[in-house]
DNA sequence: TCAGACATGTAAGTCGTTACATGATTCA
DNA sequence: TGAATCATGTAACGACTTACATGTCTGA
């Protein structure tokens, strides 16, 4: 695919777990193609629009499964909300409540459209049809795709929707048991 | 407190939602005197070795105030364990099982951690008696704390570290649905 | 025709981390 | 005495973002 098309994928399908900007997008690409981990060529469908079309290649494969292979450090996290939350002890008991409230409107927002996204792939996975909305985001970087590769491309994108859908749960459930704690003692 | 005291505080109470490092740390505190948000004066208790007290100022109040009160947008979030369990939709599905699973184990292990903390904190709470392990990384900073602030404290820094265990818990979750999903089909 | 999407790229700047340098004190 | 901890600080590097520059194409 293209580096604007990785944008737009990152952006409509992963937000909840990455992100990715042109900055940093445009350059990592070119120095795959020359580490030679992946090929570039113009688009030949776009005319006069500039469009390259990135291609993995057979090392890029073996760098991409030791990549996979490599265990994960979990991520530095800085919660900002979190900090605010723990230093208002020393203010009070309304300023914590009112972070608190602001969160919990921030996370239902969020739940709203996971659990849409994540009501579209199930319809789609149980029907076995996938809607051109979805294939739009996920297939153009494999033009033939299995049914089988498709069926589980389609069950892990659910997997990953339902892990950023757990996530906020857990949240809404703690603002609420903040919200109980603190305003009635 | 100084700079060293903070750097323990968040390594030892905070780090389910923030970290610090002295690069940052002290060149921060730096820029609060500068701006007379803090004052630093030495601390004569320490003898030879160098220890400065960094004081809040008035105007540090109002600020630390302001900046509570300021809208949190949340947090950019790059979560790699995740990206690799979507790419791994590419994959056979062991890989994908091999990436969760790591994931559990990983989070199991900080669950426990965090939950003992919890216990020792709900003790200290019901009985109205705090320990001295915990004083040492809340107390430092307020010597003259009321008996209702410090109740506070301990209610908030409990609760902060309920987000973190409903955090994990959510993840745990999560890994036991995508292996029970993925093994059976 | 003109706004908005398509599409690529770079320069500058900010933010954060790592590694190092330095020295005092405590305690086994 | 020597390792660990207390304590402060900086330089260099790397990661990441923002803003800008440029041009094409589509559809109302």
């Amino acid at each position: 695919m293209s580096g604007y098309d990785i944008k737009k994928l990152v952006e409509m399908g992963l937000s909840h777990f990455w992100n990715e900007n042109y900055g940093n997008l445009y350059p990592t690409l070119e120095s795959l193609v020359e580490t030679g981990l992946a090929t570039r060529q113009a688009d030949p469908d776009s005319g006069k629009r500039k469009r390259n079309i990135y291609q993995i290649t057979e090392a890029g494969h073996l760098a991409f499964q030791e990549w996979l292979s490599r265990p994960t450090d979990p991520p530095a996290i800085r919660n900002e909300l979190q900090l605010k939350f723990f230093l208002s002890s020393t203010q009070p008991k309304k300023v914590s409540l009112r972070i608190v409230r602001e969160y919990r409107v921030q996370q239902q927002a969020l739940l709203a459209e996971y659990q849409q996204s994540a009501a579209l792939l199930r319809r789609a996975i149980d029907a076995g049809e996938y809607p051109e909305e979805v294939e739009e985001i996920l297939g153009q970087h494999a033009a033939r795709r299995s049914a089988s590769h498709k069926a589980k491309q389609y069950k892990v994108f659910l997997l990953s929707l339902r892990h950023g859908i757990l996530a906020i749960q857990a949240r809404i459930t703690w603002c609420d048991e903040v919200l109980s704690e603190l305003s009635t003692k």
